[in-house]
DNA sequence: CTGTTAGCGCCTTCAT
DNA sequence: ATGAAGGCGCTAACAG
């Protein structure tokens, strides 16, 4: 019923080791036999098996994606674009030619989810997996996780990391496309600095995440260097990993309003004036009826990212303030609707759309990696309505 | 180099086959050798190979899901719901059970594109397809989309209809969840009508597309319903998809706003009053444009979804105008930023998410279909901030 | 419950 | 430039 490459050679009079050949472009074939090939093909409606060509061949038409949640569009952009460059030009011929199809596996941020899908993928015995958002730093998973990227890329695998921070050994890892989140988080603090805000408070993402704690220690670093937070903070800058190791939930219990308003700053409000949460709108607005509770006297939230970010708004707007004029609000990675919000948001643009195509590129082996095989990507801050100077008194 | 299957059936000194039953737990093996083998796997970090087994089974652990574009939250919500439904518990074993992995195709709308991954997925056996978004009302296209789902179906692959209306001839799908668009479309501008609003502006989807088509039939419905409109309009209302057949751009062209303000509305406003873009926020922008420039007497846009809406409300900002108090304006969706934008948007909320989660569990085979195959999901009004009683004079 | 035996459909040397 | 033949790694009857 089904019919196979056979089926094809006896109809074109030649032998299936030429269909193959014809099929898969990659061999001298008379011009005049490709043709008649075709033509079978075409009159058999002949649909070439995957599985095997791919236990044949042991390689396979898949890309692996891994996202966090797809239903965000912070991973959605950088999954369609990874598309872009792996999908062939797609000649609307009906006939398929060299493309890959994207598998993409919504870990929403559990390690074991991440360690189950590279499994699955290596099963799978996928081209090439492309992982993106931020890491978890947790010591055990790093390791299962260098461990795991190894067999892939031993079994042929090229493994690209995008918007992810490089492994310490990464030699099995072909690139990594890193966001300068730690440069954006600075540049960001030094505008709500020179706008003349002091008290600012920051709605964090989960701990132990790389791309939460690459922002927030940006945003330290702006603030200590302006002489708020005194110097005694704690770890920052340095980049250790281990420095949010075994912390647990903290923040929402709070430690009560105990300190005065009238000093710019002190030490202290470093960890005060952060609460952590997920990224999501509603974690936002939480994180901001908290970080009001603890330090009324605050003059601008930063948030997470942008969708934090409009939970923030909404709890400042329900609380009766003004946006900008009573609290500065500002997100981070300018998704496509922060510049239609009112007032439009300030925020930090990622180039998500280009770095994932770039992943894309690397994966398909179509452009050389980056010497040493890591790329910062920039960070550009966008100023815009939401952020402005600090209210008088 | 590569461990196999015989490999750990040699360690575990049972024969290949056994080893397989144990793997897929499709037959009873005996609790003391199923350990056995297991414990020879973990031994040899052995990792199955999927290409061979779907050879041999004639089946894959591939589900295909179509989708316009993945960066859109329309889609990615959906995406993200089936997943939820085909991934397994991801128990964190690393060892991996009987989840399916899910194939994003972007096919960016285009007809070819649609064909071309249909036949990427039979080629790999996909154990189902999900269909997303509205169709192209092309009768050329869609007979070829019936022959090809047909063949899948035949191959044993289940076809499921995601927010798209049901084939004419469905016996090849499984079952068509299709969104009360109409509907919807309806009771919006019932909304807009009961507030007092007669001369409302629409920006339309792409022409040739269910979607749209069936928002723009529920919008018309509603305005001929009130008397508006007059009755001499086009087709319309009887749901057959040829109305739009050959129709090529228009409506930017604009005829000139020879029209007075005086009457209320008459015949031909619902040509005038209907401007077609893409579902972007560029396109309400320049859509939104248009129609104040044909006719500065409208008190309310509404606008193809909330996307658009996004860019239809800069367009009246940017002109001076304030929403709602000078001009109103709805989307459709419902996105989750939707609520936060400001004022928050007057829209139709689709269950995005339940929706995918059930074509996810019609695609595993969990769920038995609706009768007929067919089921139409609710889309419900939600009144926001957006819209209100229109300007007097 | 477990082992044996055939393929699943294709790719790929090796010849010619 | 083309044909012939073996095997990729696994599953699915069929025995026992």
């Amino acid at each position: 019923m089904t019919v196979t490459l056979a089926d094809v050679a006896a109809r074109a009079r030649v032998s299936p080791a030429t269909v193959s050949r014809v099929l898969n472009g990659n061999y001298p074939v008379a011009t005049s036999t490709r043709e008649r090939v075709l033509r079978a093909v075409d009159d058999l409606d002949y649909v070439l098996n995957g599985p095997a060509s791919s236990l044949a061949a042991a390689t396979s038409d898949l890309i692996g994606i891994l996202v966090n949640d797809i239903a965000d569009p912070f991973f959605g952009i950088m999954a369609g674009a990874v598309q872009t460059e792996i999908g062939g030009p797609g000649d609307g011929s009906g006939r398929a030619g060299g493309e890959k199809l994207a598998v993409v596996c919504n870990t929403g941020g559990s390690p074991a989810r991440e360690l189950t899908y590279l499994t699955l993928l290596q099963r799978q015995r996928a081209a090439a997996v492309v992982l993106t958002g931020g890491a978890v730093e947790d010591p055990a998973h790093r390791a299962a996780m260098s461990a795991k990227l190894a067999k892939l890329a031993d079994a042929g695998t090229r493994v690209v990391l995008c918007g992810r921070p490089p492994l310490p050994d990464g030699e099995s890892v072909l690139a990594a496309l890193a966001f300068d989140n730690r440069g954006g988080g600075r540049r960001l603090t030094e505008h709500l600095l020179s706008l003349g805000h002091r008290r600012i408070g920051y709605v964090a993402g989960p701990l132990e995440r790389t791309t939460t704690r690459h922002r927030l220690e940006g945003h330290r670093d702006a603030m200590r260097a302006a002489g708020l937070y005194g110097d005694a903070g704690t770890a920052g800058g340095a980049g250790t990993a281990g420095d949010t190791g075994t912390v647990g939930k903290r923040g929402t219990a709070g430690e009560g309003s105990t300190a005065g308003g009238g000093r710019p700053a002190h030490a202290g409000d470093e960890e005060r004036l952060t609460v952590h949460g997920s990224y999501d709108r509603s974690s936002g607005y939480d994180a901001t009826v908290e970080l009001l509770r603890r330090e009324p006297e605050i003059t601008a939230v930063l948030a997470a990212n942008d969708t934090v970010a409009l939970g923030a708004a909404a709890a400042i707007r329900d609380r009766g303030l003004r946006i900008p004029e009573d609290i500065s609000v500002a997100g981070f990675d300018d998704l496509p609707f922060s510049v239609d919000v009112v007032p439009a948001l300030t925020t930090v643009r990622l180039p998500l759309f280009e770095a994932g195509a770039r992943a894309g590129r690397l994966a398909m082996g179509k452009e050389t990696p980056p010497p040493g095989g890591i790329a910062t990507i920039p960070a550009e801050l966008m100023v815009r309505g939401s952020t402005a100077v600090p209210r008088v008194g």
